[in-house]
This record gives C-alpha cells, sequence and structure tokens, in this order.
DNA sequence: CCAATTTGACCTGT
DNA sequence: ACAGGTCAAATTGG
C-alpha cells in the first residue's frame, strides 16, 4: 500500500494545524452558547466530544510517537514479521501463522468510559495477561480484508474503581468506512475479566465481505453495498453516549476523508435506546424532527488533509 | 445463513 | 522457556 501521505511543506502542516486550533475555537465558542439551559447537556457533551477529537488530532499531529504527516507510512507489511507458517498445509494446521507486529508505533488512550471511537472493531482475541488484573482484548479493524485496513487495537481495563480503560491503538485506518454510526459500548463488568465478557459492537456495515479462509492474501475489492459515500453524516446517540465518527483514535486517516463534503452533521436523537442495561442501536440514518442538529462546517479544516492526498 | 464473538492452539520475540 | 499476539474452529446471535 502506498502512502496515503505523500510527502509536503511544512508549511502545510501548519496551516493543517491552525485549522485545526480555528476549529476547535469555534466548538469552544459553540459550547458556550450551547451552555444555555434547554437541552444542552445532550448538546454539550456532544461538543465535548468534538473537542476532543480536535485536541487528540492535534495532539497526534504534534507527536512524535506517531507519524501522521509529513513521513509517508512504510507499507503495512513492512511493520510485520514474515511469519514461517512452518508445517502447514492444511487449514486447520494454519492457526497461530501470522504475522505479528515488529514496531510498536503506537497511541496508548485510557479513558474512564469506552464510548465508541468511529471506526468498526472486531474482536479477535483476549488473553489474560501477566500481574494484570483484567485480559487484554484484541481487536482489528472491521475492513481488514475488505478494505485492507491495517487498524488494531488493544483494550485493557486497568482500574475498577472507578473504572478506567486503557486503549492501544495500532497502524491507521485506510478503510473508508468512515462515515457510520458505529457504537461500541462495554458494559463495565464486561471488562473485567470475566469469561463471560460481552463486548456490544453495533455496527451497520452489512456487507463486510469478511472471508474467513483469505489468509493474509489480497482478497479483491469487494462490492460495497453499503452507500455511505453521503455528505451529511449522522451519528446517533444512547441516553448517555455521543459518537463522533472522526479519526479520533488518534490518528488521522485523510483518505477517509475523501468525498466527504462540506459539513458534518452531528444528530442527537433523543434517549430513548437503552434499557434495562443492555445497550442497543437502531438505524443510523434515521433523522427525527426532535432531534437536535448541530452543523458544523468543516471544510476549512479538512481541506488539507484533502490535498495531502491529492499531490 | 451469515456475521460476530469466544477460546484454545500455536507462533514470534525476548 | 515464556509471555504476548494472532488465528481459526466452535459457538452464539440476529
Amino acid at each position: 500500500m502506498e502512502s496515503p501521505l505523500p510527502e509536503n511543506s511544512s508549511a502545510d502542516l501548519k496551516r493543517a494545524i491552525e485549522e485545526l486550533i480555528r476549529g476547535r475555537e469555534f466548538t469552544r465558542q459553540l459550547k458556550e452558547i450551547i451552555k444555555k439551559p434547554l437541552g444542552g447537556e445532550v448538546a454539550k457533551d456532544l461538543v465535548d466530544k468534538i473537542m476532543d477529537s480536535f485536541s487528540e488530532t492535534l495532539s497526534v499531529i504534534n507527536s512524535d510517537d506517531v507519524r501522521v504527516v509529513g513521513t509517508p507510512f512504510s507499507s503495512p507489511e513492512d511493520n510485520y514479521s514474515s511469519g514461517s507458517c512452518k508445517s502447514s498445509s492444511t487449514l486447520k494446521d494454519r492457526r497461530g501463522c501470522y504475522k505479528r507486529r515488529k514496531t510498536s508505533e503506537s497511541n496508548i488512550k485510557e479513558s474512564s468510559d469506552l464510548v465508541d471511537d468511529g471506526h468498526a472493531w472486531r474482536k479477535y482475541g483476549q488473553k489474560q495477561i501477566l500481574h494484570a488484573t483484567y485480559p487484554r482484548h484484541y481487536f482489528r479493524c472491521t475492513h481488514k480484508y475488505d478494505q485492507k485496513c491495517q487498524a488494531s487495537k488493544q483494550v485493557q481495563k486497568i482500574q475498577d474503581n472507578p473504572p478506567l480503560f486503557r486503549t492501544t491503538y495500532y497502524g491507521h485506518h485506510t478503510c473508508k468506512a468512515f462515515p457510520r454510526v458505529s457504537s461500541q459500548i462495554i458494559l463495565d463488568s464486561t471488562m473485567d475479566g470475566d469469561s463471560s465478557s460481552v463486548l456490544l459492537s453495533f455496527d451497520q456495515n452489512v456487507n463486510q465481505n469478511y472471508h474467513p479462509n483469505c489468509y493474509n492474501n489480497v482478497p479483491t475489492f469487494p462490492s460495497i453495498k453499503q452507500e455511505t459515500k453521503e455528505e451529511v453524516f449522522n451519528f446517533q446517540s444512547s441516553s448517555s453516549d455521543y459518537f463522533l465518527p472522526a479519526a479520533n483514535d488518534g490518528h488521522l486517516t485523510p483518505a477517509t476523508f475523501e468525498g466527504s463534503g462540506s459539513h458534518m452533521t452531528a444528530t442527537v436523537l433523543s434517549p430513548d435506546v437503552m434499557s434495562s442495561g443492555v445497550y442497543s442501536s437502531s438505524t443510523t440514518t434515521a433523522t427525527s424532527n426532535d432531534n437536535l442538529e448541530i452543523g458544523i462546517d468543516f471544510e476549512e479544516c479538512l481541506w488539507n488533509f484533502e490535498g495531502y492526498s491529492e499531490h
């Protein structure tokens, strides 16, 4: 895979940062405005998350740890060992034959809740770690095979009271699954090492085109039934969680911005989707007249990133 | 039936 | 040798 980020001047980077700062400032001003009573909590929470997204993006850009801008990524293949796969001919025997991550280009986040980061994740493993109270959960991007997206993450509960989770992100999302309501809510008790743990992951991806037998090969790009190329993104919330599809996992994903248009609309639904401790999510595109809509013009902020992928 | 999760097997790096 | 990371069969759920 070639780099989504060609060489660019530090001037471009500077401008991108400036625009992000500007966007964050606008959001802050918006936050002030909606601080007034009258349904403020819902919107305020959303704005907080938007601001977090900006801040996170900025910190990523400024981070040495994560090469986001200015340094083209090497091929994901380069970051993995080749994997010997000795002695295996049958499919069954290929178990455990994989490419292990060599370098640790990671981005660690810790938070008290497990709010969705806007990407579709698929759990592929769980492991009890030595001297760790809670097991570590392994996730990879749902589009690992259908779009060759190499992003993955590990989630581990590191503290119970108050609950604290550490999420370590590896790789970068190259999938174009950006504008979608994908929420992942992990009930508090599910990360406590209980084997009955359940990770609830809601994703409206319909066509995952997962190839169980497609082993480290390069699947043809699937026919994508889902129409997520709309220019207006709708995000749905439960009563307490509002999800941003922004690349707030600490990595910018310029490719996903392609053709994303100039407006991002966050749709906050009335709190009606949570019941009896079980979270549910209905379809994303649903919009209600009761919804509180916050339209934010991200055009200028994103322009730079789109520019990056064009020359 | 299909997709997601669980979980033991198995591989790699140290 | 061992701990951590990944795979994939079995299981679960919609």
